[in-house]
RNA sequence: GCGCCCGUAGCUCAGUUGGACAGAGCGGCGGACUUCUAAUCCGCGGGUCGGGGGUUCGAAUCCCUCCGGGCGUGCCA
């Protein structure tokens, strides 16, 4: 597809040039509606310089665009220039392009450049809840997007395990806790101390103190609260890792907040060496900008340090092991503020790379009736919703498809894919509501809807293999395809998809892709047989469900889901 | 109070960066399985694009303002 739009927009510009609009280029777009055309020019941008409308325009360039090898033809409607592309030349670049894995289909070739990606970076004093989810798979399908894209890409998890809330959980710990507990069901009983200290602090003051104490005995090295810092992080860290490979998401580094507690004070030192902070009611900070904006701390007035603090030092850390040509932090829009001002420190320190910092900002799960809350309990486990799923999953595999092998793989591939897939559907930036029934709707716009696209699609080159047939080849005419134009479509428009995916950091663009597709082939399976006609015709629609199948499976692998044989 | 984000069909959302008649899914109603998987397909109904101004040949999209919701706003992360 995108061969045949350059070779359209190198003919416009030489006919512009003919008209004498100089070195004007128009791009060929996608039209709003299949029947308009393959690709259309829209002409208002010359309006003003060539002094003319876009409707004449239009009609001059349309008369000066003939038929050629790849255009059959081109019409002018109003201010656009409609153009139809020779069906076989189309059908052929886009079903070769995919199966022979070319880019944009295929991977694209190292282009030199370096993303690091910060995502889930769990607390790990907290659950894996639900919340969890949106930086998990966001973050880890533009990490296989970039890759896809010809970027080195290095996927961090930054554990959050360090910080006061540390202090919180050992304080209550040492008070309440049960070892035992602890080893067999570390994540509900950290949780359980958890909500009981914020329950109890406010009438106990003591305890705040302790856990304050505590955390800072931490900081200080104190050895005996350090080994069950260590014990409660470990146990922590291997329920969470269960919970990665039930996603199938890795990361290629995993460093915790506590790898640069040894770095603090030169990440401190560093700052100040800038010239750039000030103390402040006893702590000490950097001012940004002017007014209300609030100023950023360093370290506190008790002389423990902060999240920012800690943040500084990994972004120093990164930049020097990897010299990043970006760094994305996809992490909730809430902490906004926050990465404006790292990014305003590493600024104000004249440090020419602040500017590749990004933040990469979604919206937050609520509830119906308000957020949800680690610290009052009212969270819910990634792990039962997927488990739910799955279960749902198990259902509907016994009612439809009972004789199924690998019952309970696809069961697990297709459950968490429905969850995984709902969240990459919209916009990361927009709030979502959890809604258990929503999120187990398999019908329409869905994880399932789009799996089951490629199992039909699978069905049919089984059934083909076992008669023997072949999909047509690259030296047949693709001609007997003009019924499935609007798949070849679907197929050809990954490339603008992909490129929104990576211009806006927005994986909803390829989940949305894969449900373009999914559509198409749905609607063509239903009108058309594959098998079974005329050999010449089965064979070519072979060679379209071979090439849907494929992209099929790669859109879903960048956003993270199995695409199974069968469901 | 101030700052940022969101507001499109009953519900959940798209809307290709200012352009062709505002589109999907869910839910509702009505149809299609002796034929490669009906977790599917096809049709119908449903919208002052939160309100009001402005810029423009042209605005859901840009600017101003108001309203509603969310988030943040010095020692949490």
């Amino acid at each position: 597809m995108e061969e045949l739009r350059r070779h359209l927009e190198k003919k416009a510009r030489e006919a512009l040039e003919e008209m004498g609009a100089g070195e004007v280029s128009l791009s060929a777009e996608a039209p709003r509606d299949l029947a308009f055309g393959d690709a259309a020019l829209a002409c208002f941008p010359l309006a003003r310089t060539m002094k003319k409308s876009p409707a004449a325009i239009a009609a001059e360039l349309a008369s000066r665009l003939g038929p050629d090898e790849l255009v059959e033809k081109v019409e002018a409607a109003g201010p656009y220039v409609n153009v139809r592309f020779r069906f076989s030349a189309m059908a052929r670049s886009v079903l070769l392009g995919v199966l022979e894995g070319r880019p944009p289909y295929g991977p694209f070739p190292a282009r030199g450049k370096t993303v690091v990606i910060d995502y889930s970076s769990p607390n790990i004093a907290k659950p894996f809840s639900v919340g969890l989810i949106r930086t998990t798979v966001i973050g880890a399908a533009l990490y296989r997007i970039y890759r896809h894209a010809g970027w080195k890409a290095v996927g961090v998890n930054h554990l959050g395990d360090w910080g006061s809330q540390f202090g919180k959980v050992l304080a209550a710990l040492e008070r309440w806790g049960d070892r035992e507990e602890l080893r067999r069901n570390p994540i509900r009983h950290t949780l359980e101390l958890y909500v009981r200290y914020h329950r109890e602090e406010e009438k106990d003051p003591a305890l705040a103190e302790r856990a304050r104490e505590i955390f800072r005995k931490l900081e200080e090295g104190d050895p005996g609260i350090r080994a069950l810092w260590k014990e409660i992080t470990d146990l922590s860290l291997g329920e969470f890792q269960k919970t990665y490979d039930r996603l199938g998401i890795t990361f290629d580094l995993v460093q915790g907040e506590s790898f640069y507690e040894p770095y603090l004070e030169e990440t401190i030192q560093k700052v100040v060496e800038a010239g750039i902070t000030e103390v402040s009611q006893g702590a000490l900070v950097v001012r940004l900008g002017e007014g209300d904006e609030p100023p950023c701390l360093l370290r506190k007035s008790d002389g423990t340090t902060l999240y920012l603090t800690r943040d500084l030092a990994a972004v120093f850390h990164r930049w020097e092991k990897f010299h990043f040509d970006q760094c994305l932090y996809v992490v909730g829009g809430e902490q906004k503020l926050h990465f404006r001002q790292l990014k305003g420190v590493l600024q104000k320190m004249g440090l020419e790379w602040w500017d590749r910092i990004e933040h990469v900002a979604f919206g937050l799960i609520r509830f119906k009736d308000g957020r949800m809350s680690t610290r009052h309990g009212k969270v819910v486990f990634l792990d039962e919703v997927l488990d739910k799923a799955v279960e749902k999953v198990r259902e509907i595999i016994q009612e439809k498809n009972p004789d199924l092998e690998n019952k309970e793989r696809v069961a697990e591939a297709v459950g968490v894919g429905a969850v995984v897939f709902n969240d990459l559907k919209n916009s990361r930036i927009k709030d979502v509501r959890f809604d258990l029934e929503e999120m187990l709707n398999f019908e329409g716009e869905t994880g399932p809807y789009v799996q089951y696209a490629g199992a039909r699609l699978s069905g049919i080159l089984r059934n083909a293999a076992a008669r023997g047939l072949e999909p047509a080849g690259p030296e047949e005419d693709p001609g007997l395809l003009a019924d499935a134009r609007e798949v070849i479509h679907a197929l050809g428009s990954w490339g603008d998809s992909l490129g929104r995916a990576l211009k806006e950091d927005e994986p909803s663009q390829v989940t949305g892709y894969t449900v373009r597709l999914a559509r198409s082939i749905h609607s063509y399976l239903h009108d058309h047989r594959v098998l079974g006609e005329e050999e010449a015709l089965s064979r070519a629609r072979l060679l379209l469900v071979a090439a849907a199948r494929t992209q099929l499976e790669r859109a879903l692998g960048l956003i993270g889901l199995a695409c199974p044989e069968e469901m």
